[in-house]
DNA sequence: AGCGTCTCAGAAAACCTTTTCGGCCCGTTT
DNA sequence: AAACGGGCCGAAAAGGTTTTCTGAGACGCT
């Protein structure tokens, strides 16, 4: 085919220009550009200034097939429109492009077969390594033990207590929850949760649970799991106000949740959060933000876990690997729907 | 260093040991696993098995070496927690991912240094191509004229009317929705939209002017010009109100902006969709299906935004350049919240 | 003068794959 | 019988960089 009419696309300019530019051979261009200190200090600036001339760009395909690493990871998520492997993406982009270490994006949409077919495609590319991420925080499979990189799994952790996982301490979030609602003075706290088939949601419930039990208080009725949706929210709520009217705080299982409870709280003539309380996990901007009071929530700090999991990679890499489940701890943010009994 | 004490991280297998255990040259066996026809099918076959017994994968870094093109990518967002970047990355992601391309994902955070600093770093991977995601409609400055690799700009267009944009048709999605509620037999219709600052809320504006205006009709009101928010769909439908008691449907600017405006009809009593017909942009999932009832929006295809540019940069990569900014179509989403006057 | 030492530059190998070209063997044609 | 052609395989180069090793020149010392 005839060359197109685009843009130049003119060759990248490799070291053999520069050294020839230089006057010089491409072993010392290279040891020049280096810091490597068999080089004489002005044959260096001559060969610097030449590369700086050309534009010079070290080509790091060459050289990663040299090294033997690449410079590059890839990161396996299973859901990309899911709202929480973006936080943890973002979080280990962060942490690594830092650094001088590229990320090869991978979806698997949830799909064995598909996941699969892109670690041996990211293995073909020789990454230095993998972050798995999850879409809950159920346990998840391992890619196995025998893979030539090393591995780390990030907010779904592995099957397997021999690779390394960190995930959001979903237990403690629970228990910090509880404990802002006691530290506002709510004594009567009811629990509306989402679907009983998520770790979260088991979790989180028996976190409240331990840290109500740890104050001498229980529960107000049984935690009620059902669906992560605000219909749920609303429908829960009207069952909880018909059998326990006295309630002070509601915790929520998600912020969605939260939203709907604080729909038919509010339509029942219940202020929050002078006469209820509402809180909700996962601090989702859009919906904490904009309800009426805005939402305290349980933020999990998923891009600090996403870029715990890049640095463990990190160290792994560099032949320290650690392994089990690491739990990092999530914080409370406090909006307009708690506040201390007046 | 000593050996670390983890999983087995042998060397990966070469072509040269797959040559060895089928007793063939390197030569020979690339070309049996390549599917040259220089080659005995009996030895193919033992070239072939050597490889499956050895679980051999091509080095496809020094490939990309060779041959020049690396089959990969670089994707270049704006804000990674943005909700729009999102869609249009997984389209990306999908278009390529079943071909034999990997995308290497930059977040540049909006910072022009940053972005610099990225496409340097992915040039000097040798990245075959870039795509250009930005966060919001309005033109971005091109990354100019002398790149050695095509670029294509999506959902952001780019200043230069020689670089190639893909982005969803705002004037249009102002039209369709205007059409949707004319055909619900709509005839008073306000506007209540976001910053006017952005373009996307000023082309909807003019798409929905547009379409008024070919049946004869205009808005009830000039369009209102506020903030992507909740709070202002609330105080903006307050106002409306107010001023035009007998207004049968509002268009808003945002999913958000839509939220608010139901929750201020229903609570000053009109019916939606009996008495006002409400419509929102964006079709985020989360807002249109939790309120009540389920919200009737445009969706802007960014997915298919995604994979068009995907699709642009490969026939681009193959020799065949276009530039300009192509609009693709959106799409209105019917729930309950629109339906035809009785 | 001879020898050792030090500094700096270049040649060459290595990384792994693909492709081109040359060569060998065997069967066929003139 | 000689020439020729085709099928099959291997040697070698190429791609760009880094690193090691060798060598050349300069200098100081005996």
């Amino acid at each position: 085919m005839a060359r197109a009419t685009g843009p130049s696309r003119s060759q990248p300019t490799t070291l053999s220009d520069v050294a020839r530019l230089a006057g010089v051979s491409v072993a010392t261009a290279s040891k020049a550009l280096n810091g490597r200190s068999q080089v004489r200090a002005e044959t260096r600036q001559r060969v610097i200034e030449a590369a700086e001339r050309l534009s010079f760009r070290p080509n790091q395909v060459a050289r990663g097939l040299l090294a033997g690493r690449t410079g590059t990871v890839g990161l396996l998520t299973s859901d990309l429109e899911g709202r929480f492997s973006i936080p943890i993406l973002m979080g280990a982009e962060d942490a690594f492009g830092a650094g001088e270490v590229a990320v090869f994006l991978c979806d698997a949409r949830g799909d064995v077969i598909r996941e699969q077919h892109h670690v041996r495609a990211l293995l073909g590319r020789r990454v230095d390594g993998l972050i798995v991420v999850g879409s809950r925080t159920d346990p998840r499979p391992s890619l196995g033990r025998e893979l030539p990189v090393p591995v780390v799994y990030a907010y779904a952790p592995s099957e397997d207590p021999e690779d390394l996982s960190i995930v959001p301490d979903s237990v403690g979030a629970g228990r910090i929850a509880v404990d802002h609602l006691l530290a506002c003075g709510r004594t009567r706290i009811a629990h509306i949760t989402g679907d009983p088939g998520y770790a979260a949601a088991r979790d989180r419930a028996e976190g409240a649970r331990a840290a109500l039990a740890d104050a001498g208080l229980a529960l107000v009725g049984e935690p009620r799991f059902g669906a992560w949706s605000e219909g749920w929210g609303r429908a829960a709520t009207a069952m909880l106000l018909d059998r326990h009217p006295d309630v002070d705080a509601v915790l929520c299982g998600s912020d969605q949740i939260a939203r709907g409870v604080m729909d038919v709280l509010r339509e029942r003539g219940h202020r929050v959060p002078e006469d209820v309380a509402v809180m909700g996990f996962d601090n989702w901007q859009v919906l904490t933000s904009a309800s009426r009071p805005p939402l305290t929530s349980v933020d999990m700090n998923l891009e600090q876990v996403g870029r715990a999991a890049a640095h463990a990679l990190f160290t792994a890499i560099g032949g320290a690997p650690r392994s089990g489940t690491e739990n990092l701890p999530c914080r409370v943010v406090i909006r307009g729907s708690t506040a201390p009994l007046s």
